[in-house]
DNA sequence: CGTACCACTTACGTAAACGTCAGCTTATCT
DNA sequence: AGATAAGCTGACGTTTACGTAAGTGGTACG
């Protein structure tokens, strides 16, 4: 049992290629929970998976808010089972509102590549001008 | 021949659930293109394409600015092809950004899902404690 | 022991994407 | 003509998600 890899603000700035600035916000936010030797930040493995969950929320176009309770699912290993019922609800929503999206993400796929292959004719008949052979 | 069905902004804000504020705004930001008659504006289908494709953009986390450019391309009938190139660029990024999106997408829904099952046991075994027949 | 480096806190600044309010036209109803 | 409603143009306010600078504290190195 390794005593918890731990790694120093650079290091999390590095590996996730963020700024100091963003990590120390998220922390205000509330969003992450680095542990504490005097005064630097410490994270730990919990950290960087919802570092990595962050991210991956915010390439979504999700709020950070939104992270947050996503967040409080993903994790709640230690929390009261009160608000469980509220958030495996919105947990259900979001899952509702990922698939759509991935609905939504195919026919945008699929539209551009319609674009592209116009695009193609295009070039075509663009490079038809000066065609040089082979 | 039809000759263009338009609509006012406020047809606009009910269809798309969008306030005025927020069409005059894309029009400031080059988005849509109403026409004018008068003071007012009148949004044609070619506004209503648009702005479909904006607020899907948005969904997708792409910022008004990225998806300007991502409109560009969609209607490009008119545009000089100098410039052709480096569009059909933009699109092809845009195109690699959204399929590892999709894959991404993919993931956060098999998570989320497992998530899921987890949170079902744990129902099921508070729904255990007070268990009446049927 | 000086200084170079990291990190920390506090605080003000900023870009994006609208919200909100005031004051003015224009069309419509009565 | 007066009132009501819809729309318009500034112009300033607000929220989110950080950037940036100023000043402080620990520590490793020559």
């Amino acid at each position: 049992m390794m005593t918890e890899k731990t790694m120093t603000i650079r290091e999390m700035c590095d590996a996730y290629d963020v700024t100091p600035r963003t990590l120390r916000f998220y922390e205000a936010k509330e969003l992450l929970f680095p542990i504490r030797q005097g005064q630097r930040r410490l994270f730990t493995k919990r950290d960087r998976a919802r570092l990595k969950l962050i991210l991956r929320g915010k390439r979504f176009g999700f709020s950070l808010e939104e992270i947050r309770q996503l967040l409080d699912l993903y994790h709640m290993g230690d929390q009261q089972q009160t608000q469980f019922a509220r958030t495996y609800e919105i947990a259900q929503e979001r899952l509702a509102d990922m698939i759509s999206q991935r609905e939504e993400l195919d026919e945008a796929i699929a539209d551009l590549r319609e674009q592209l292959k116009w695009g193609d004719k295009i070039i075509a008949s663009i490079a038809h001008n000066h065609k040089a052979a082979e």
